[in-house]
This record gives structure tokens, C-alpha cells and sequence, in this order.
DNA sequence: ACCCAGGACTGAT
DNA sequence: ATCAGTCATGGG
């Protein structure tokens, strides 16, 4: 089946400060590729595109692009300085940002996003990579040059759980089975879930099969730009612990998100975004430190509980 | 061989 | 409402 093949366009922007590297490497994305000249090619809105850097320009070519598809996919459009001044005074959110300042959040398309991170439970980025080539060369459409489109939801439903389970799906296979299902029938609509209030719109993405409080914030976050969504995966789990109780494993997962909500403002997600491509990539990040919670012996009372009841407002210690 | 990975779901307290 | 067990698979 041919479709009229839009023209070739050739864009150039700027850059707002965008950096191509931190932000495609920064596990939000699972599609783009670099070339060996640093160049990326990947996929802004189902169209297949080419982009790199040059200077303070970004151009990008693929067919059909438009100025407005790649201003809204990079948020471009979005007022940095203002989003960036609701930031708390918070030292080592500081050091993550000043780590990559041009770290931004993409707007993705809502289906591919909500597959990539079904599929990413207990999966390294890269893995999660693997997988979502394998959707592709396994359900999408052939574009020409090896590329293939993103199967929609109406293809992976038709799909069997055992040909999903063979793109090395393992247990995800299922509820990415059950989610296609679930939207190709439209059971729900990522569409109407656009239009809903941030609460509301995580309520929604989390009956679909595979999707939990986590996954639900990343889909928020990458792709429907809620800034106030705050996915917190083992990385940031382990960042805030760290750095602001006393790395305490007591402290428990609703208390770190209660933290998180009253403490990085409403564009927490972007704050969440730099300290987790901070901890991964800066080797002085997280220095080896000691574990305090094993302090089973002496006193059966109630040790140090204390201390990790009051956040840390620790300096970091260069 | 061992541990971990951008977790979610289920069933038992 | 919390909590442990379980779910496949590959990288380091």
C-alpha cells in the first residue's frame, strides 16, 4: 500500500537552548538513534526525521515536518525562565540542573508512550529500546529504508499474546496485549484523556492494563506535558532518599511522594526529570555513602526515627 | 553465578 | 489499606 509521499522539508529553528544529547538519552524517549556523526534520526508525530544541531539552530529534515510539529514535540514553545523560577532554592536541584541545562521534556504521542513504558517495568532503557524496535519490525508499517512505523493499537490487538511475547516482552506481553485491547476498542480514549484534569486523566490511564501510578506519571509527563506529574521509578526513588532523608530506607514510597509534591513546586517534573539524568550520568552524583537504617542493635525503643522524619536541607559538599 | 532493571498485579494480612 | 511473592529477560 503506497501513500503520496509528502515532500521532503528541511527545517531550521532555534534551539532555545535544547540539548539534542541529555534529552533523547534521558529515558523518555525509546526510538531515536544516533549516527555515528552525532546526528539523531528518530520519529517526531509518526513521521520519520533527522535532526542535529548547529550552533544555536536545530535543523531537522524528514517528509512532511512543520516549524509547529517540531516546536511542539521539543516544547520549544514552552517559557523556560518562568518554568524554571518556580523551582524551589534547593542546592542539589541545582547541581542536576546546572549538570545539562538544556534538558527538556518532549511532548510525545500518547499510544507509542504509553506502550514504551508498559513495556519498561523492571527493563533497562536500553532494553526498553530493543523492545519498541521489535514492535516495529515485528507490527508496523514498512516506510522505505528499513524504517518501520509504530504499530497503532487496532495492529498489536489483532496481534497474538505469543508473537508480542517473542519482541522480548516477557510478562509485560500480556498487558500490552490487554492495553491494545483496551484502546483499539475504545474502552478508553487517550484522546479524551487529553482533556481531563491531570488527577483525573491518571485515574484513566491507570485501568489500562500494565499501567500503575509510576507509568501513569511518565505518560502525564512525556507525553500530555503535565509538568506536575512526578514519576518516581528506583532511580528517583533512591536520588530522594539520599539526598533529602538521610538515604533511610524506612522512609516509605508515599512519604517520598508527599515530599516531592510539596517540595519541587508545580513543574515538578521537570525538577524530577534533572536529578534522575543527573544521577545516572555524573559519576560525582551520588559518592558512596553509608547506609544508616540497619541499626537493629542496641535499644529496642525507637532509634534514630527522628532523623528521617525532618527532610534534609544538606548543602551538597562539593 | 549473581544482581539489577524508569513496576504492576495478585492474594494474604 | 499495607505487604510480600511473582511475573520473564537481558546487561553488566
Amino acid at each position: 500500500m503506497k501513500y503520496p509521499e509528502p515532500p521532503q522539508v528541511s527545517l531550521s529553528l532555534f534551539s532555545h537552548g535544547l540539548d539534542l544529547d541529555a534529552t533523547l538519552t534521558s529515558g523518555q524517549s525509546f526510538s531515536w538513534k544516533q549516527e555515528v556523526n552525532g546526528h539523531w534520526r528518530g520519529w517526531i508525530d509518526r513521521r520519520p526525521c533527522l535532526i542535529w544541531a548547529q550552533g544555536d539552530a536545530l535543523r531537522a529534515v524528514g517528509p512532511g515536518l512543520t516549524h509547529e510539529a517540531v516546536t511542539r514535540y521539543f516544547a520549544l514553545d514552552l517559557p523556560m525562565r518562568e518554568i524554571f523560577a518556580t523551582f524551589p532554592s534547593d542546592p542539589w536541584l541545582e547541581k542536576a540542573q546546572a549538570f545539562s541545562p538544556g534538558l527538556r521534556i518532549l511532548r510525545q504521542e500518547p499510544w507509542e508512550t504509553l506502550c514504551n513504558f508498559i513495556c519498561s517495568s523492571l527493563k533497562q532503557i536500553t532494553q526498553i529500546e530493543q523492545i519498541n524496535h521489535e514492535l516495529r519490525r515485528a507490527f508496523g508499517d514498512e516506510i522505505g529504508e528499513g524504517l518501520h512505523s509504530f504499530p497503532d493499537a487496532s495492529r498489536l490487538a489483532l496481534a497474538t499474546e505469543a508473537k508480542l511475547r517473542a519482541c522480548r516482552l516477557g510478562f509485560r506481553a500480556r498487558h500490552l496485549f490487554v492495553a491494545a485491547k483496551q484502546i483499539a476498542s475504545s474502552e478508553i480514549s487517550l484522546d479524551r484523556i487529553a482533556t481531563l484534569p491531570t488527577a483525573e486523566a491518571r485515574e484513566q490511564l491507570m485501568r489500562i492494563q500494565g499501567v500503575g501510578e509510576k507509568v501513569a506519571n511518565c505518560i502525564l509527563l512525556f507525553a500530555y506535558g503535565r509538568a506536575e506529574a512526578f514519576p518516581i521509578d528506583v532511580w528517583v526513588e533512591r536520588v530522594l532518599r539520599r539526598l533529602y532523608f538521610h538515604n533511610s530506607t524506612r522512609v516509605k514510597h508515599e512519604r517520598l511522594r508527599a515530599f516531592a509534591e510539596s517540595h519541587f513546586g508545580p513543574n515538578r517534573g521537570y525538577a524530577q526529570q534533572f536529578l534522575f539524568h543527573w544521577i545516572r550520568n555524573d559519576p560525582k552524583a551520588l559518592p558512596p555513602e553509608k547506609v544508616t537504617p540497619p541499626r537493629a542493635k542496641k535499644k529496642a525503643a525507637k532509634p534514630s526515627e527522628k532523623s528521617a522524619e525532618t527532610p534534609s536541607t544538606t548543602h551538597p559538599s562539593s
